[in-house]
DNA sequence: AAAAGTATCCAAAACGTTTTGGATACGAGT
DNA sequence: ACTCGTATCCAAAACGTTTTGGATACTTTT
């Protein structure tokens, strides 16, 4: 049923090769021969078979995005949805299908490797990156392009788009110690991912930025729940001596945080204040709204997506690495701490 | 460098059309020839070509879902990704690979033709779909399997997968005006999309049913924005006699007339009362906790794959429409009116 | 008039798989 | 000795496209 070059060729009296020829643009084929094999074409609605087309080229067009699934690490982020949104985009203007595949940690491996293998996609996306990743020896291994979403500083000659999670999380610190904080505690992502690790790192290096002292129970390394996020929480204000400040790595967090503030009867941005890092659509509605560092989601697909369709197409890449610099989005949920604490 | 069938039969001494029917499972290859060729398979790291493959069986075990971007319509719902997260991984158990693509709604039927006739995939999963959808049609014309998530009525014989909208509002309403209110209004999804328009059918007879008249000026029709939501309830709130509770029919709209209502200076579920749909895990840590509908998102997404890929197999498929009866979360956001409002 | 160039076309091969339709060899049944 | 079944194998075709390496006819140059 489905109209092949074929049918083309039989309809317009032509080889297939001509056929196939003159809509793929070759000078070798006369004005109105051409124009006779679009008109048809068009006619017939003649679209090419992927798979056929695949087969002969030796490539697919097609990006592959593997999802991590993990119990603990649900992936309802909406600043993922979005990043989802902009890689989606960038990748159908440029020509490029994307599939998406899910592999769970401890097969991870494998389905990578089926994928590589299957010839199922030209390239690689790499999300929620880990510091000590093996996804990346083996693409570089097997020779696939690929794209991560979060530095890589080991391995020298990877691909990356990232925000400056560490400059970024560097703002939160520099805003709350400018208000006078002194007590900031810090809620963090596992620091086995890059982004949760540099985040991390920007806390430590702000404290120090400040002369302030790095104490080790102000800080909870959690996963990237919102209900992490109040549980955290809770636990910080419980202590003898709570925080004046709470860090959040990401506003998920923070948005967790904030309700265990106004569950323990506090003010949000009185009392405690509290920060995060996304600046989801949420957090400007948050109950106080949320100061936040912006990470502009689906631009930062889009850039994944041009990054890694130049790369396979063998367009020159300017630059390997594409570190937006994060801006800071101060909002009511941070202020001056209480007088009682400032007395200290 | 890939390795093919012609390295396995080379290796083993036997030829391309014994070493894929050995692969394959087929009875006429001898024990010790398949061992041996399983064997051989392995420490190569075979695996099939999938446009070899594709082009060869007609089909492309692949599933494709066209994502809905317009501005107005951003994706960054997080029941969304959820959704996305049981469909990925339902469709990766059922041995199929999900392609996720992109089409501005002008030319959304060139998208789902181009889809259909390079036969990129064996079947399509409708999301956001309108009342009166000519994608349907498209792709009943076409012959083309596909499971809509939300519930289409007009024409016969499609499969869909779906939660009971109606009744679900209809929950809020019994709950509301349980509670005692009277003037409830309604910030409602744009009724051309099914679910947002059967949502807004549960919010009429809900008020029916319980004697209460519908008045034109307490509903809102809007996107799905939680932005748009703020600005409802800012509307709402305004008016000279303004309601006592506001059906948001989704978190996020939800979410935003909280921050509407607390702008105000007013306390939600005290002095006005909100129900979103959905319970998206933002939600129960809204302030106040949001009395909302249940959605399971990974579920729906689940049965949404899993019916999708028994069609295309020609499994049997039990019931062509799923519909999950929808369960109301009575959280904090809704209370009984207050006394002045009682006393009218 | 022969040679060289140009414009236009196409048959066949190739991509890697699965399927079709036997072929071969061997032992059992007559 | 001959047929018949059975177990095991495989050459060739097919899927629909692109690419290779000419072929043909016509025009221009020498």
């Amino acid at each position: 049923m489905p109209v092949t070059l074929k049918d083309i060729a039989r309809e317009v009296g032509v080889s297939v090769t001509t056929a196939s020829r003159a809509l793929a643009g070759y000078p070798d084929v006369a004005p109105t021969t051409r124009q006779r094999v679009q008109q048809v074409a068009a006619a017939l609605g003649y679209v090419p078979n992927t798979a056929a087309r695949n087969l002969q080229r030796q490539r697919t067009d097609t990006l592959a995005l593997v999802l991590p699934t993990t119990a603990d690490l649900r992936f309802s982020d909406p600043f993922f949805s979005e990043f989802l949104s902009g890689l989606v985009q960038a990748t159908g203007e440029a020509g490029f299908a994307l599939t998406v595949a899910t592999g769970s940690p401890n097969d991870e491996t494998a389905t990578y490797l089926r994928l590589i293998r299957s010839r199922r996609a030209d390239g690689f996306v790499l999300v929620r990156t880990r510091r000590d990743d093996r996804r990346i020896a083996l693409l570089q291994e097997a020779g696939v392009p690929f794209v991560s979403f979060g530095r890589v500083n080991g391995t020298p000659g990877v691909h990356c788009v990232d925000e400056d999670d560490v400059h970024g999380i560097h703002l939160m610190v520099d805003h709350l110690a400018g208000l006078g904080h002194t007590r900031i505690a810090c809620i963090a992502e596992p620091t086995r991912f890059v982004k949760g690790y540099h985040r991390f790192r920007g806390y430590c290096l702000g404290l120090e930025a400040h002369g302030l002292s790095f104490a080790p129970d102000l800080v909870v390394e959690t996963n990237y729940r919102q209900r992490s996020g109040y549980e955290a929480a809770q636990q910080l204000l419980a202590m003898p001596e709570p925080p004046t400040a709470i860090i959040a790595c990401n506003d998920l967090l923070a948005l967790g945080a904030l309700s265990a503030i106004q569950a323990r009867g506090l003010q949000a941005g009185h009392d405690v204040s509290v920060t995060g890092y996304d600046n989801i659509p949420l957090a400007e509605h948050a109950q106080p709204p949320l100061t936040t560092v912006d990470q502009p989601a689906d631009k930062l697909g889009t850039l994944v997506a041009q990054m890694l369709t130049s790369l396979i197409r063998g367009d020159p890449v300017a630059e390997k690495q594409v570190i937006l610099q994060p801006a800071a989005v101060i909002r009511q949920s941070s202020g001056p701490p209480p007088r009682a604490a400032r007395r200290r």
